[in-house]
DNA sequence: CTGTTAGCGCGTTCAT
DNA sequence: ATGAACGCGCTAACAG
């Protein structure tokens, strides 16, 4: 493969005027640039980024770690992230976690030696190895979708508090007093967040928050599946049950539907996160939505701000609102 | 951030020691070993891969080009593929085209650019630019879910032809005689097969194979719930209708919902491609599956066999069944 | 507007 | 088992 210097022997410059003209930095003729693109075009040149980054220790490169790019929410998010990225003139590395630390920690190293200007990341759990690596190599970093208590980053998420205050709201709107909440991992903020939204909107109702009606899991839908038949053995049994996000949700309809139990007819469901309407016929499920496309765009901006100015300024929060969208499976609690 | 040199220095060793260290290459006393291991850690030395990959060349890095991560089959195959390359020590750049040839051939610059080690490539239209360019630079390269006129590739498919054809004859079998086919772009691949498929079903059962039954469009929903109305306009009506990819079913399945057709009572519906479990409560479309997290992980595996003998042997073509799965969808033919 | 020099951080080659 | 010298391909810094 040729380099910069057969273009330069091939155009009769010096190669730091092809780089001049391939990177349109500095000054040069219209003679010249006509040159080099023709030496360019004759010999098939390609620039070699690796050099060019070991040179000017940047390497156009950003680093997405989510848990399972399977999960839509992730899936949309990854998307935004992408067309932002690519926009900009980044190309993205995408990791996934199945929220295990060991691999988080493997994938952050490895990315770190690759030299990626920045890192999104979905921290698994709420170990702070990643972050404080990435920061002591002062990588500029956004985390997305989850918080980790007593560190300053930037971050995107949603507001989970609100939108899980908001749709409990609903529930006892229609009449629920007793509502399951089937969460994910007790130390994974979002999981915090709706459980404080759900007690909060139950207490401001003079109701009580009955801990036994919280059942932590996994976000996975097998969990959602398994605590739903935990929770139907309860007795009373709840007239509601809160899927904490997208695969659990699921996982609630399907024991509800094996279990012949009708929605909304015998229990209400609702859950976070939507499904993207492009893959759902008819939507059924009472949701609090939140813009993931969007986050994966507003995290890729914030991080490429970041990029020009290591380190300075503040660290931003950007917190999205979530939508509450009613649908068939939340009805009238009889009884 | 420190560099070999200063890990040498804390460890009293030349930095090719500590580079033989660090690699596992050439021989080193076990004194030597925990010196440097200790340099490394107390420095908190990362190595940089761009250097390395500089003097190496090779960056164990490899990319992922699809039209659109948003698309569950995509999404599963990158995961395939994601999981595969990691287990093997490469880390994946993805891409999405959107079937823009334009877009394509950016990425591909910028990824021979980027000195990526192989390339996945599922091909937007029949646009050979990336392909040649790729094949010049002699890197290696798998094609993924589509076939190409007049090229000499490794590659890992479904067989359309085949998952087409049966989709078909369980129509007939149900006693469709007039089933339109709601197709992709003309000059993809997987159109082009799965029309044969279908062809080659009805001529199997003597029946006439009318193109006016033939309706191409774009792998999206939209051009399904389009193409299913001026499907629903034609006389006779077709009792069954055959959506070749998922986003196209789940269009017609929206048509029907919103002209009060019933499925299968008025229309039978089959699909091509299956939708996740994790994301359907009660699966109810008939299709063709293909397992794409499969096809992510075998096509990864070729190009890394391929890697390390470069352009050796023979191109292969790896090609996978589909599973037709019989749901609620499809119903006899009245009439 | 253009060229010279030097060096980014590492690993190959050859020596000891 | 260890080290010295050199170069991968490019561009920053400094001329001119």
């Amino acid at each position: 493969m040729p380099t910069v210097l057969d273009v330069a022997k091939c155009a009769g410059v010096s190669p730091i005027t092809v780089s001049r003209v391939i990177n349109r930095s500095g000054s040069f003729s219209e003679e010249t640039r006509k040159r080099v693109e023709a030496a360019v075009a004759e010999l098939g040149y390609v620039q070699n980024s690796v050099a060019r980054s070991l040179r000017s220790s940047r390497t156009n490169t950003i680093a997405l770690i989510v848990s399972d790019i399977t999960n839509p929410f992730f899936t949309s998010l990854a998307r935004g992230v992408e067309d932002t990225a690519s926009d900009a003139g980044y190309t993205v590395f995408f990791c996934n976690t199945d929220e295990l630390t060991e691999e988080e920690e493997r994938y952050t190293q490895v990315l770190l030696q690759k030299q990626v200007d920045g890192f999104l990341l979905v921290p698994a759990h709420s170990s702070l190895n990643s972050i404080e690596k990435i920061q002591k190599h002062n990588i500029p970093l956004v985390i997305i979708d989850r918080w980790l208590p007593g560190v300053a980053v930037d971050s995107v998420r949603c507001d989970s508090v609100e939108g899980s205050y908001q749709l409990t709201r609903l529930l006892l709107s229609l009449g629920h007093r007793n509502i399951a909440l089937i969460s994910g991992p007790k130390d994974v903020s979002t999981s915090i967040d709706r459980v404080s939204g759900y007690r909060n909107a139950l207490e401001e109702a003079g109701l009580p928050f009955d801990p036994a009606n919280v059942q932590y899991g996994e976000f996975v839908q097998s969990s959602g599946y398994a605590l739903t038949k935990r929770v139907l053995a309860m007795d009373p049994r709840p007239t509601a049950i809160f899927g904490a996000n997208n695969f659990i949700a699921i996982g609630v309809l399907k024991a509800l539907n094996d279990a012949g139990i009708k929605v909304p007819g015998e229990i209400s469901v609702v859950g976070f996160d939507d499904l993207p309407e492009l893959l759902v016929v008819s939507p059924f499920l009472t949701v609090a939505s939140q813009p993931a496309y969007e986050m994966g765009c507003r995290a890729t901006r914030l991080l490429i701000e970041r990029l020009g100015k290591k380190g300075a300024g503040e660290k931003q929060q950007v917190i999205l609102p979530t939508q509450v969208i009613v649908r068939g499976s939340t009805g009238a609690a009889n009884g």
